[in-house]
DNA sequence: AGATGACGCAACGAGTAATA
DNA sequence: TATTACTCGTTGCGTCATCT
């Protein structure tokens, strides 16, 4: 959220950071595709870094030299700010290099700093042998391994789901693999109701009695972050709003989704005041049907959990959304009314 | 018809240098 | 030393045209 230094993993200085994808969790199980630092698919690649990168040879060299001479680097550290295309969310030159490397194999994602911005560095530098010496799969046993370990993480998933857990793009291309893992019985085929495509579930599948989850999920959680999975799971439709023009935000700029039992019964737009020392509950909203006070007195244990992560002293919560009330009944006296609007 | 790709649009926080 | 201005980086989404 605003002011937040991101999730403990993206402080910590693990020795290597990889990202298969931007936040499922990757596990030393999954190093079975490869060492990190292995080339990965093409189909995990955007086109547009790998076309910019091949029309800019010299300067792939450059930066792989720059790497090889002077350590670890970020993109800030290039001299080549060139060719920026826009305002933001758009990579200049020196950062499209390094994505390619990084998408190639050829450096890793040693840790990011405080503001989130990667630190690059050759695998050889911070791998240990064993991960180095490992034999790199070929792209279809890679592919067909991560949609493995997808469908066992998700349980129950259809060949887009699959896919996108790994961010496989072109998911039809992943077809023949999901087939052979039919063939081989590590994927059933099976209809869930309500659902329009053809659902696949793993072999190690377990039907828990109960879910007793309670949790503010980050937008980038893995169990929300394919919306359309998230919508056909917990008829729960979610958009990320950091990149809509305020006035037309609908819940807030940086809402965290709540878990309680097994379904998503609401949201809440967080701020981390750092200056003042405050968790500002800016918006909390009910899905239809939720009992609202039933509702209130977890989430404000989480808010306090999450207030205490990350350091601030208090939770204040304005008058904004369906929960607000009810947080405020079940919290008093210790939760403020925030009037800082 | 559905998949795919191109493209336009969109905000904030952290760090740092300049200035008062 | 505190404040201000500026730079930089970042974990999407929706629409439309084109392709298969």
């Amino acid at each position: 959220m605003p002011g937040d230094a991101g999730p403990p993993s993206t402080r910590s200085s693990r020795p290597w950071d990889i990202e298969y994808s931007r936040c499922t969790p990757v596990t030393r199980r999954d190093e079975c595709c490869g060492p990190p630092g292995s080339r990965r698919p093409e189909s995990c690649t955007p086109s547009h870094v790998t076309r910019r990168a091949n029309e800019n040879p010299r300067l792939v060299e450059a930066v792989r030299q720059r790497i090889r001479d002077s350590g670890p680097i970020t993109a800030a550290d290039l001299e080549q700010r060139v060719d920026k295309l826009g305002s933001w969310w758009s990579w200049d030159d020196g950062k499209v290099v390094l994505e390619h490397l990084f998408h190639r194999g050829e450096v890793v994602v040693v840790r990011r700093k405080r503001d989130f911005t990667r630190l690059y560095d050759l695998p050889e530098r911070v791998l240990p042998a064993s991960a180095l010496d490992a034999p790199t799969p070929t792209e279809a046993e890679a592919r067909k391994e991560l949609l493995a370990i997808a469908a066992r993480s998700m349980g129950v998933a259809t060949l887009e789901d699959m896919a996108d857990y790994h961010r496989q793009w072109r998911p039809r291309s992943s077809k023949p693999l999901v087939a052979e893992l039919v063939e081989e019985g590590v994927l059933l085929p099976v209809t869930v109701e309500g659902w329009t495509k053809p659902a696949y579930l793993h072999r190690d599948a377990k039907l828990p009695r109960a879910v007793d989850a309670r949790a503010l999920l980050s937008p980038f959680d893995s169990l929300v972050w394919h919306r359309d999975r998230n919508e056909r799971l917990f008829d729960f439709h979610y958009r990320i709003e950091i990149y809509t023009p305020a006035p037309k935000r609908v819940y807030g700029y940086y809402v965290l989704p709540y878990l309680l039992g097994d379904r998503i019964v609401g949201r809440v737009d967080l701020k981390a005041d750092r200056p003042a020392g405050v968790l500002r509950v800016q918006g909390a909203y009910a899905e239809p049907g939720v009992d609202t006070a039933a509702a209130a007195s977890p989430l404000i244990e989480e808010l306090r959990l999450m207030a205490e992560w990350l350091e601030l002293d208090i939770v204040a919560s304005a008058d904004r959304g369906e929960l607000a009330e009810a947080l405020r009944r079940a919290g008093r006296p210790r939760l403020e009314q925030d009037h800082s609007e």
